[in-house]
DNA sequence: TTGCTTTTCGGTAACGTTCTCGCTACTTTA
DNA sequence: TAAAGTAGCGAGAACGTTACCGAAAAGCAA
């Protein structure tokens, strides 16, 4: 198990100087002389020195890694934000620390209480549907270690939160269906419990009363993400004796698993029901008709996060803040009459 | 930038014993009085005691962390590869840190080359198309951090690899379609320098010619696994004399590209044109008409990879391995005529 | 030359663990 | 009862690096 490595004490010895040299060197303090810096590193490359990080780590009490929590990374919203943090991650020489909680609350209470406040410089969470880990998170915070939340936001914990406007989103989508002459509007909603699912729903309710149309409790649905269950919200949907004409979906997953629903009835999609995502999923473009939906920044939500949690690092006693990133509406076929 | 945590000599200046007894306790090594070891458990609960991992990695040499190397991480291969890697890490308590070389040959090589040996117990690498990092790899197994390759293989390297079948896929899709009828058959590859795509190559010939087909080079379009690369393929196609009359791509995305082309020439997918993919993207399913294609075992792939990785990580001189697992022909109605 | 500042370097303690060794006190064996 | 074994614990070194302090060497002014 035990391995021998190049260290900064084989480079001292071989040039006869002082391991204290050799590490200013390496990083370049300023108080080395240039010719010996040159033979240093010289030395190191020849060597092929590589740093020891848990050396490192040790004395100087950080680990360069950033730890990023999500309930999952197989669809295109996760792994695009994912792709934007990975980004600045790598540029300020992170190092990502993936965790996958499935949407599991035990799962997520499970990683929290073995994270070690050793391993992590930061973290990036994006919470799971019914966890409440609140208290995890605060202790984290508390033992130094900056949170920052991005699209699943823990409301209550007071540290930086970044996140798409999905009340506004949620407005324009319910809007422009009302605008396309749709009336009996359904909103295919995300559990209850998260913070955004109940930002998306008052911007549907907002946009229905201010144009005068009633908020019918049995054409809101609060289920998971997935199609399957944008399909079975359908089905539940077309049982009742005055069915819906327009569909507001949480998301385009769930939305493309409502059109399917509406294909089996032959229902004509935009022309009979219309249907609108939120995210802009590249299946939106794929399935046919193509889907109308409010596009996520997701990438710049990443970068954003990252860039963000990198400041609370750096200067503690950085101010907590809100970052909302605009969404924008993008009309496609499935609400064109 | 210094924080103080608890560390057993807390709780062995609390409990008036030694730091060695702490550790053995905290650790359950056999000699330890039980009475002991319970006092010890309980004090680190009540100071919230955590574990610091530089100091026990730099102890060690070890850290539990490993490394996960991919081109990307948004798309449905590869954020399922990597779920399956996810479970496995997590159960046998080692943390995922993640690299993204956007297929760039510069990044993977910046990436292998910052890469400490000190910071990763093992890696996991599915290559970038051009990039010949063969000697990186090399020094790192040389140096004693296992490398497992899975899906994009680099096959001079000497370790343990995982795949699909890639061979028999494209020999059983080639099959399809020609025993569907269709005889005038073109395959949409990928990158050149891929192992994978010289097989499904490979296979895609040897069917053709196992049923008196000729090969046409001129059908054989190398490009990269974009859904825009499926389009351009397919309008170079078309402007042949002689057009194919259907259509083997070495991935989803690029299969549904073509279908979009196609589909703007009006052509009947299915009917006209068989097309058939690689992978089983849920967006096979979802595009109209469904997408005929190979299923890979992604997560399979992710799970044993990590496992046979942990192997070499644990038991140093584990013999390397090729572990090939079988696609499966799934069929839909873009090749029902 | 003397005295002072600046540049450059070395010695040593720390960081939080594990590991190896050895010691004590108790138990077993003959 | 003496010898031998065993359970339980502690002391101190080690892991590779940085941080801190002080000292030597070099430069400079008078």
């Amino acid at each position: 198990m035990r391995r021998h490595y190049i260290t900064i004490k084989d480079i001292a010895r071989e040039l006869d100087i002082s391991v204290s040299t050799v590490s200013r060197a390496l990083r370049d303090a300023y108080d080395v002389n240039p010719k010996t810096r040159e033979k240093v590193l010289a030395k190191a490359m020849e060597l092929h020195y590589k740093p020891n990080f848990n050396a490192i780590g040790l004395v100087q009490s950080q680990t360069h890694h950033i730890g990023v929590l999500m309930p999952a990374i197989t669809n295109y919203y996760f792994s695009t934000v994912f792709t934007g943090i990975e980004q600045v991650a790598n540029a300020h020489g992170y190092n990502l620390i993936v965790f996958i909680t499935n949407d599991s609350a035990e799962r997520e209470q499970a990683i929290l209480n073995d994270l070690s406040q050793s391993s992590l410089d930061g973290l990036l969470v994006s919470v799971s549907s019914r966890a409440d880990s609140q208290a995890h998170f605060e202790e984290l915070i508390r033992n130094g270690i900056p949170v920052v939340f991005f699209d699943r936001v823990a409301d209550a914990v007071l540290t930086s939160k970044v996140m798409q406007d999905d009340y506004h989103g949620a407005f324009e989508a319910t809007q422009h269906l009302i605008d396309q002459g749709y009336r009996r509007i359904a909103h295919l909603a995300g559990p209850a419990g998260l913070t955004f699912t109940q930002k998306r729903r008052k911007g549907y309710e907002d946009a229905l009363e201010n144009s005068g149309l009633s908020v019918q409790s049995d054409w809101i649905i609060h289920s998971g993400f997935s199609q399957e269950c944008g399909f079975d919200d359908v089905t539940q949907l077309w049982k009742l004796a005055e069915k819906p004409d327009a569909l507001f979906a949480v998301n385009d997953r769930k939305a493309i698993g409502a059109m399917l629903a509406l294909k089996e009835r032959n229902i004509r999609i935009g022309k009979e029901v219309g249907v609108i995502g939120f995210t802009n999923d590249p299946m939106a473009q794929i399935i046919s008709p193509t889907l109308t939906t409010v596009a996520e920044p997701a990438f710049d939500i990443g970068k954003l996060s990252c860039e963000l949690l990198l400041k609370h690092i750096s200067r503690k006693n950085f101010e907590a803040q809100d970052v909302i990133l605009p969404a924008r509406l993008i009309v496609r076929e499935s609400t064109r009459r």
